[in-house]
RNA sequence: GCGGACGUGGUGAAACCGGUAGACACAACAGACUUAAAAUCUGUCGGCCCCAGGCCGUGCGGGUUCAAGUCCCGCCGUCCGCACCA
């Protein structure tokens, strides 16, 4: 037995079927978008008296197709647009470009395009797929983040900013190609080589600008506790990304013989002094003050310190490397026994950003400080041990431990628990002197850093400063904004155009009229999408933001994207916000009311011959219950690989277009929310597209073909019999559909659907044949409209097209959300779950409002249960109400 | 390395606050219709057995409970983020 499949199948062919056609999307598709948008349908007046929600996806950048995962996320957010609508909403539902970045000049190398024409034109093609999936968009606010219009607001956000103190210059490290003689991003650095030269990438210093976002630190921390309608998952990953700490501050003096020239102590960040006395090194970062001193007088250490800073930046890359040290040959006095003095390293792992660029290490209490420890041969000490273990034999070799229990081998702390022994060492170096100073301080640490947001490239929006040798940097003001991108640039060599651009670059210093230089650095992307969705509110505002039209649509009701932006984004934009409040731009602090993240889209991957090979080449075949993929054009098999992301270096993508051309975006739509929970990845599949695409054809077949009968009667809720069947099942649907929908879990608000559906397809045949009474022709035609009303979030054309043919008014997109009547969805008797002992024996049909004892008497009374009680009395009966009865004999 | 998640039939999943495990769909199989195919419709569909019944079953091993997919402890596996990709 073999079955074939196409990967799409062709849909050109109509087949007659009985009184109606086929459906047909491309046509359908296209009438009603057009039809939406003459009727100006989803362009949203800031004025309209209804309650203002705002649903927002996040913006897509424009790499000049959209791809399934844009599918899924503007699908989602549609659904909770469209149901919004329904429900009485003043609904704004905007949509946006971000458009600056580092594929646009990729692209500007490789093929010798202008970065604005790419984009332009990458815009151009993804906005008409966009328009295909009949998305309910107000287009009407469209910008892109790379338009003079958005990036000259930006500008002038940034000079408010510096006002306001919000903005800094310090210098921070890059990836440095000393080949190619640029900045390179991480994601450019493979194997510490830059990608392109294939050099050993060095870490620079460069001076560049910050936003002050630690100021905020506590702010933001404790402001995720309000927000209530994220995920829980999120809110921890950002407050670990904050990362407080309590700890303290401790000097340590260095020896006589290792004290020089003015340094005379190291500072170290702990959050673990009670394991003082288990410290048996000092690690600095490679780019410590005291590092570089020492390297001066020691080749070796010098060498060791730039391997080190040949690491690359990345945090994931420093922390998976081997760990390795160098001793410095210095050493420093225990602040606890003048009489012990240990050695000072140099270690890959300890970061300069963070804390003090400096640690101690305790290597029975810390994993990395034992792996550490034994390689170098360093002591080891266990200061805490559990509770119930023996001080005299605990010991530690292999295996850190890092829990709680009590203080050994700690001198004045034995016996306590490191809380106790935290205070204890506190009170006490805040009394010892060191240099005239305490020796240790409490300090709260953050584990954020300032957002450095300079970027040393052209495709990007311009820092509004310019560089006076007499009047150091200096603001652009702000009449003579927008610093414009000069658009005569060239790509031929590697660096920021800006920088070699004859005239661009010189203009006279504002303040004094001397010959000056503009900053050639442009800001981080991340700046662009950190205040998008205020311009959203009025983006034909002069200023950044009209404050009322922001304060009354922010802060945005319902966000969602993928869970990729956790961190950075929401973070950025969350710290943006309330820099614009303190500015004045609007009056709230968070940005993001409600925040959804959704999963991806997967697929499975081909390969034949060790190539990859795209859906779209293979067939898939199901020999005797086996599955093989053939490649269609020669017939050899090819290998069926793992489920993975989309991605097009593995070939498993699946063109939203060839969907959309062949099946419709209804159906798109409909398989990317159902089966799999929104907020997990999703797998297409060809089959489940078929599917999706027979649901649709099943809808219009069993409507358009009983819509005659339907067309010319009163919808009517039924009272008895099948029609009444009919009408409970659809009043129930609209309660459960539109609370799944508000819950965002549109597979359940789905698979309700096709109950309905499989419930209404007998009735709606019968009606169809003539063969029914008036009773259930009027029960069918209300709960077509309520079915048609519940879909059309989801569908929208389908749904328009069977309104139209059930003699609808106006849009079905301007229909309210149908109300349901509580007492077609009450059941007077109920089914009960008798279990005997924990496990179901039977069940118990009894009225809805029995008591617990006429319960617990009917129940006793099932054949099942005597014969389990066998004459005895049972121990116990457990009667949960509505939900369970279980005997325990 | 650090941080976060996830794991239920052949597959995607559902199961509310600890209360009928597998709703709904995909795939598969059987049948109806058809000259045939497609489409459509009907039925079966976790495993095992002594099959009108029963036993086992939610990654693995323990525990709490009248009752565990759900709670607790310990493993195993997969995926995501880590500050210049967006």
């Amino acid at each position: 037995m073999v079955k074939v499949r196409r990967h799409i199948p062709f849909l050109c062919k109509r087949i007659p079927f009985m009184a109606t056609e086929r459906y047909n999307p491309r046509v359908a598709e296209k009438h009603w978008q057009k039809a939406w948008q003459d009727a100006k349908l989803f362009e949203t007046s800031n004025d309209d008296p209804r309650d203002p929600y705002y649903v927002l996806e996040m913006f897509p950048y424009p790499s000049g197709r959209i791809h399934m995962g844009h599918v899924r996320n503007y699908a989602l957010g549609d659904v909770v647009a469209r149901y919004k609508r329904a429900k009485g909403f003043n609904v704004l539902h905007p949509m946006g470009w971000d458009a600056f970045g580092m594929p646009a000049e990729n692209a500007a190398m490789q093929n010798k395009v202008h970065p604005k024409q790419w984009t332009y034109q990458n815009i151009e093609s993804m906005r008409s797929q966009l328009k295909s999936m009949g998305l309910s968009l107000d287009w009407s606010r469209e910008f892109a983040t790379c338009d003079v219009e958005y990036y000259h607001r930006q500008q002038m956000l940034f000079l408010d900013f510096v006002e306001k103190g919000l903005v800094t210059r310090k210098s921070s490290k890059v990836n440095w190609d000393p080949e190619d003689m640029t900045v390179l991003a991480n994601e450019q650095v493979i194997d510490g080589r830059g990608w392109r030269s294939g050099a050993l990438v060095e870490q620079r210093e460069l001076t560049q600008w910050f936003f002050r976002i630690t100021d905020f630190s506590d702010e933001l921390l404790e402001a995720l506790d309000g927000l209530e309608q994220w995920p829980d998952k999120v809110r921890l990953m950002q407050r670990n990304w904050i990362g407080k700490s309590e700890g303290m501050l401790i000097r340590w003096a260095l020896d006589s013989a290792s004290a020089k020239d003015g340094t005379s102590e190291i500072e170290v960040y702990t959050t673990r002094p009670d394991t003082l006395f288990g410290a048996s090194f000092l690690a600095i970062a490679a780019d410590h003050p005291l590092a570089k001193k020492a390297a001066e007088t020691n080749d070796a250490l010098a060498q060791f310190n730039e391997e080190c800073r040949r690491a690359g930046t990345s945090v994931a890359a420093l922390e998976t490397a081997e760990k390795k040290g160098f001793d410095t040959g210095l050493r420093v006095v225990h602040p606890l026994d003048d009489s012990w003095s240990l050695p000072v390293y140099v270690a890959n792992f300890v970061l300069m950003e963070y804390g003090t660029g400096a640690i101690f290490g305790c290597p029975s209490g810390d994993q990395r400080d034992l792996d550490f420890a034994n390689k170098y041969g360093l002591p080891v000490v266990p200061v805490v041990m559990p509770k119930e273990a023996d001080a005299a034999t605990f010991q530690i070799t292999d295996t850190a431990y890092v829990d709680d229990g009590v203080m050994i081998n700690s001198r004045f702390l034995d016996g306590m628990t490191p809380a106790e022994a935290f205070e204890a060492v506190a009170e006490r170096l805040e009394k010892q002197s060191i240099d005239g100073r305490p020796q240790g301080e409490r300090k709260v640490n953050f584990r954020l850093r300032d957002w450095g947001i300079s970027r040393q490239r052209y495709w990007g929006c311009p820092i509004p400063m310019i560089h006076c040798d007499d009047c150091g940097v200096v603001p652009v003001p702000k009449a003579d904004l927008p610093v414009k991108l000069p658009d005569d640039v060239e790509f031929d060599r590697p660096g920021n155009p800006l920088d070699r651009h004859p005239t661009w670059r010189n203009v006279p210093c504002p303040n004094c009229g001397k010959p000056a230089r503009r900053e050639t650095d442009t800001m981080d992307t991340f700046v662009d999408s950190s205040w998008y969705f205020a311009r959203f509110t009025a983006p034909w505002e002069n200023d950044p933001t009209d404050p009322r039209a922001a304060n009354h649509w922010l802060p945005v009701d319902q966000y969602i994207g993928g869970i990729e932006h956790a961190i950075l984004h929401l973070l950025y934009s969350r710290f943006f916000t309330r820099a614009m409040k303190i500015a004045g731009h609007l009056d709230v602090s968070e940005p993001f009311k409600g925040l959804f993240t959704q999963g991806m889209v997967v697929h499975e991957t081909y390969r034949h011959d060790g190539a990859w090979v795209t859906p779209a080449e293979v067939r898939l075949e199901e020999i005797d219950g086996k599955r093989r993929a053939v490649l269609i054009s020669s017939g050899d098999e090819v290998e069926i690989g793992a489920i993975e992301k989309m991605s097009k270096s593995k070939k498993n993508v699946v063109d939203p277009d060839d969907i959309i051309a062949s099946y419709g975006a209804d159906t798109a739509r409909w398989f990317v929310l159902s089966d799999s929970p929104p907020e997990r990845d999703v797998i297409w599949t060809e089959a489940g597209a078929e599917g999706a695409h027979r649901f649709v054809q099943r809808v219009w077949r069993l409507i358009s073909e009983a819509a005659d009968a339907l067309r010319s009667v009163e919808p009517v809720a039924a009272g008895e019999g099948e029609a009444l069947q009919v009408s409970k099942a659809a009043h129930k649907a609209v309660k459960l559909v539109g609370e799944d929908i508000e819950k965002l879990g549109f597979n359940k608000a789905v698979a309700r659907l096709y109950e309905l559906v499989n419930l209404l397809s007998g009735p709606l045949q019968k009606i169809a044949a003539g063969e029914a009474d008036p009773a259930l022709i009027g029960a069918c035609r209300e709960a077509t409209s309520m079915l048609v009303t519940m879909i059309a979030p989801m569908m929208p054309h389908l749904a328009e097209e069977c309104w139209k043919v059930l003699g609808g008014e106006g849009f079905v997109a301007q229909q309210p959300w149908p109300a349901h009547r509580e007492e077609l969805i009450v059941e007077n008797d109920i089914t009960l779950p008798v279990q005997i002992n924990g496990k179901k024996r039977g069940d118990l049909t009894i009225a809805r409002d029995a008591d617990q004892l006429t319960v617990e008497k009917a129940a006793l009374a099932l054949d099942f249960v005597q014969a389990a009680l066998n004459g005895n009395p049972p121990k116990k009966v457990i009667i949960v109400p509505q939900r369970i009865v279980n005997v325990v004999a």
